[in-house]
DNA sequence: CCCAGTTGGTTGGAATATACAACTTTCCAC
DNA sequence: GTGGAAAGTTGTATATTCCAACCAACTGGG
């Protein structure tokens, strides 16, 4: 198989899983939307999160960002803290529910994978963490 | 590392890879939704799809499928042909238009991707395939 | 210091996508 | 045949999004 079909194969499978995913759709955690969650995530890993940099990192408008926002503080799920260096902006911060809830959601995410890579030798596993690490890198 | 955090690891570079998607969004080819792409991709690779069996592998409602459907057929992407087994189906089949557009959508991407993967050896690109299809195969 | 232009964020309005429900036509099992 | 299920279409409601207009606050050049 030379170089091209086996880019042509990574693409396949590239489309396959996003299918899949674009499939199970919402159906991840019941009342948090796939948008919303993703959202949320982004404002528990990253520090210092504003509302802009949410819009700016998923090319969303940020009227969208607002309402979403919004949304999650109704929630209970983010607290805006004014940020003290621009008194136009909060830095989002997740609070102890959101936190309980993205982590009930990774949870039984990370329990599925866990389930359908039982067959996986070890050294597969490592090998497939570096690959689809250094493929992201290169792709960002 | 232990496997929990491996796959650890692979859980998080996978909702990397599906928020980038996410975020390119529709981007990906002017004037067709990520909805019709992927529905015209599938009628395109499958035989005999009817609108039931895109609903129900895409966990769309049939109303949802029937407008899309609809929209490709308005834009002369993709024909019905009457069921002959079923007077109340119809056999969506790409026509060239349709086809060509895919081919024109599926080789940017992979010019992409060839792009971005240039700097990676034969062999690993080799391994990154299989081990995904292996992946897919694992979880569908 | 001040003013022009920019940036963070909110809100109103319109477009779009989707699900749900009701309906028609056809199929199938009995 | 008849009753129920299935394929598809259409009406309606809701949710999500973008665009535009707006306000408040920041920034840099005079």
């Amino acid at each position: 198989m030379d170089r091209g079909e086996t880019i042509a194969g990574i693409y396949g499978e590239l489309t396959r899983f996003t299918r899949r995913v674009r499939a199970r759709g919402g159906a991840w955690h019941p009342d948090l939307s796939l948008v919303a969650y993703t959202l949320l995530a982004h404002i528990d890993g990253a520090g210092r999160v504003r509302a802009a940099d949410l819009a700016a990192h998923y090319a969303l408008d940020k009227s969208t960002v607002s309402r979403q926002v919004a949304d999650l503080r109704e929630r209970g799920l983010v607290t805006p803290v004014p940020d003290e260096r621009d008194a136009r902006a909060h830095v989002l911060t997740i609070t102890p529910e959101g936190r309980r809830r993205l982590d009930e959601a990774n949870a039984s995410l990370r329990d599925r994978l866990e389930d359908r890579l039982s067959s996986w030798p070890e050294e597969d596993l490592a090998t497939f963490a570096a690959l689809l690490a250094r493929f992201n890198a290169d792709m960002s």
